[in-house]
DNA sequence: AACCGGGACAACCGCCACGTC
DNA sequence: GGACGTGGCGGTTGTCCCGGT
């Protein structure tokens, strides 16, 4: 016994949506609303599979979509996020506003591989060949390093962004730099496993990502264990440790909604690091 | 003008997670 | 607890476009 198809396929269009589908689509969820995607096809007069329906919405037609090149922002932005996530692009997606997963994975695919390796650096472990490489151990909230010839492994359970944002003092930097500040200031101030190193440093490049840890004077936010999503940070106090450092909150959207703003570059006293990168050195 | 190859991107496919019954 | 339906994700493929020959 088979699963069953999400449609009958015999009686489906495929291929490039025509101008006259995208505009029933449109008008369909215009109408009433995303969702039930299996029965919309057959409600909005189209022959098409629900999922298509689902992928040309969302990758397509959405209203708030960023249509247009990415910016040298973006690029780095999703270099740094990829080195961290790995290729969960609904979840590099999410944090750029605008930018659908498809889009993100295929800009990576045809632009941004190519761009890496002119600089020396390996798309898959976002190092040389043989970098020292990265394994980050999302459910002990701990990270460690691991010397070993294989590409970072990510465990992103259960939800990467959180870790990153909440959990960890993730720092992919310069050899011996500072990162020992962070280290130690992390390992004394939480009471979370000690972060043992973390350095992913390709040829001259300074690949420098930072997430803060969570101070003793903060409490762990709760998390939403339905949607993953981190809480508002209207109470986080954070400060930028660099002043090229540039927080993801404020400067790619992660705040949203009712959301309140971030304070990031407000004066704080804490020295809690959050969340924030350093834009690659070129 | 015709052909070819590579790049870019839309779309598809298979699998998985989760909710419901 | 298992079957089933549904939505979502990531990898892959198909197709169009453009520049070079």
């Amino acid at each position: 016994m088979g699963r069953t198809p999400c449609c009958e396929k015999e009686h489906t269009n495929k291929g490039a949506w025509t101008k006259e589908e995208d505009e029933r689509l449109i008008s369909y969820i215009k109408r009433h609303g995303e969702g039930s995607w299996r029965s919309l096809p057959r409600a909005a007069g189209l022959l098409r599979c629900g999922k298509s329906c689902r992928l040309r919405w969302i990758n397509y037609l959405r209203p708030d979509l960023k249509r247009g090149n990415f910016t040298e922002e973006e690029d780095e932005l999703i270099i740094s996020l990829h080195s961290v996530l790995g290729n969960k692009w609904s979840v590099i997606a999410s944090r750029l506003p605008g930018r659908t997963d498809n889009e993100i994975k295929n800009y990576w695919n045809t632009h941004i591989k190519r761009k890496l390796y002119r600089r020396g650096i390996d798309p898959l472990t976002h190092g040389p060949p043989a970098a020292t490489t990265t394994r980050v151990i999302s459910g002990e909230n701990f990270i460690k390093s691991s010397k070993t010839e294989s590409p970072p492994v990510i465990e992103t359970e259960p939800d990467p962004w959180n870790m990153i944002s909440l959990a960890g003092d993730v720092l992919v930097n310069k050899a011996g730099n500072d990162s020992a500040d962070h280290e130690s200031n992390a390992s004394s101030n939480s009471g979370m496993t000690t972060m043992e190193e973390l350095v992913v440093q390709p040829h001259g490049i300074n690949l420098e990502l930072s997430i803060g840890l969570p101070q003793e004077d903060r409490q762990p936010p709760n998390i939403n264990s339905k949607t993953h999503s981190p809480p508002p940070y209207a109470n986080h106090k954070m400060q930028l440790k660099h002043p090229e450092d540039v927080c993801l909150c404020c400067h790619f959207g992660s705040l949203s909604n009712n959301r309140q703003m971030c304070i990031c570059s407000s004066s704080v006293a804490s020295d809690s690091l959050f969340r924030f990168y350093l834009p690659f050195c070129s």
